[in-house]
DNA sequence: TGTGAGGGTTGCGCTGGCGCAACGACAACA
DNA sequence: TGTTGTCGTTGCGCCAGCGCAACCCTCACA
């Protein structure tokens, strides 16, 4: 289980602090598939969470679906909520069964103006996510998909993985279907390339768990404008 | 000319302290195509854009170029400044003659710890941004390319345009290159989409002017899935 | 006034990757 | 145990849009 002073934006509270916080909070419990929020409805919680995966994602009028991200224990959720009147842009849904902590909008406004610290880190939490979806959408716009797949599975390997074995695993339970829209192309792309891989020995895909045998050679398709 | 108390951070900050914010800035002021900052190298300094536009990029290593943002008069530059040792993401290219008002990082900062409240600003000034993205990403992952100039121009048309003679006008000077980096395709296809709508006498493309006759078929295009 | 660079246009051919369709496998549910 | 829904696979056809090439025009600058 996650601490809360492990939690970024909590750095540099003393002890006293974060109980306070703490204690304030609600612990909320999330089935599979469930919605901690939904794109278009008010911000009003503030999440932690503490275990469990959480898909972002946004979809469009006629149904269609991109992620953009993919968050895990100590990281947070729901970062609107921390300015009112905010309405969030994506919808949140629980990959696994999720434990979090949450705050009431009102509650976190006045933790923020009581430790102002705290607004320094969500700005530089928002900030960094900012960065990270400016480079994912200069990827979308340039390169191939076979390139966008790769650098796909390298941030989840980034974010998730670890080396067992010697090879590096990725422990997330993920459809095609989530890679695609983690990628910006379609589950059938998605099936033929980690295929190909599957058949040059780079990677393997099991159920709930990737293994990448070869990650350098990953890193050089993900880089390689051509085809390969 | 703009006047600090219409810059969105300084709201709700009293004549006294604006002054003294003020009289911190330089006044820079850059010519046509130079570069406020670099994609890469730290974010030393936040700017507010008194006059001119502003193009916000980013290169890939292999040279290809994304837009996400024009910014225009009085709204500020080089956010991540506001965070002590930060990279900047993006360049900021001036595209016309532009006046702006600079704070080195550490005169910033300590304005941040005396008034809160533009702390508070700018966390929603980057969520703002940060939304507007995702909602560009979805549009560039799931819409076809006549979707996304149509959703580019009324995004323009949003921000900079006016009614005169009944017409909307958008007076930017843009090159149809612009238009494709910020649609995310080519300047041969924005040509080819921009020469069909003007046959059929919806837009006028003019020299640093674009004009939009009939802003609503615009609309339609661009939440029509479907080939006109 | 000349010139050179950047911008715009358009015919053309090519292809990456989409998406249907059809099938098989598995898992969750009653 | 059967059934239903979700997931993965793969052959196939198709076409949106890319990008080359060649052309023109305009403007900035010397």
């Amino acid at each position: 289980m996650v601490e809360l002073a492990s939690v970024s934006i909590f750095q540099e509270l003393d002890e006293q602090s974060l109980q306070t916080i703490q204690t304030a909070a609600h612990h909320i419990h999330f089935g599979r598939h469930e919605i901690l929020f939904y794109q278009y409805d008010p911000a009003v919680r503030l999440y932690v969470l503490l275990a469990g995966r959480v898909r972002l994602f946004k979809s469009s009028s006629d149904g269609k679906q991109t992620s953009t991200r993919i968050v895990g224990p100590s990281d947070i959720l729901g970062i609107s909520a921390a300015l009112p009147n905010t309405i969030s842009p994506l919808t949140g849904q629980a990959m696994e069964p999720c434990d979090t902590l949450a705050w009431d909008q009102t509650t976190f406004v006045t933790f923020l103006q009581l430790y102002p610290s705290i607004m320094n880190n969500i700005l530089r939490t928002v900030n960094e996510r900012f960065a990270d979806l400016q480079q994912q959408y200069l990827e979308l716009a340039t390169e191939r998909v076979e390139q966008r797949i790769a650098h796909t599975l390298l941030r989840l390997a980034d974010q998730f993985g670890r080396f067992d074995d010697k090879y590096l695993h990725i422990s997330l339970s993920l459809t095609h279907r989530d890679i695609a829209e983690l990628s910006g192309t379609t589950h059938y792309t998605v099936s033929r390339t980690l295929h190909d891989w599957q058949e040059k020995g780079m990677v393997d895909i099991q159920h709930k768990k990737i293994i990448v045998f070869d990650p350098v050679y990953l890193a050089e398709i993900a880089d390689d404008p051509h085809t390969s």
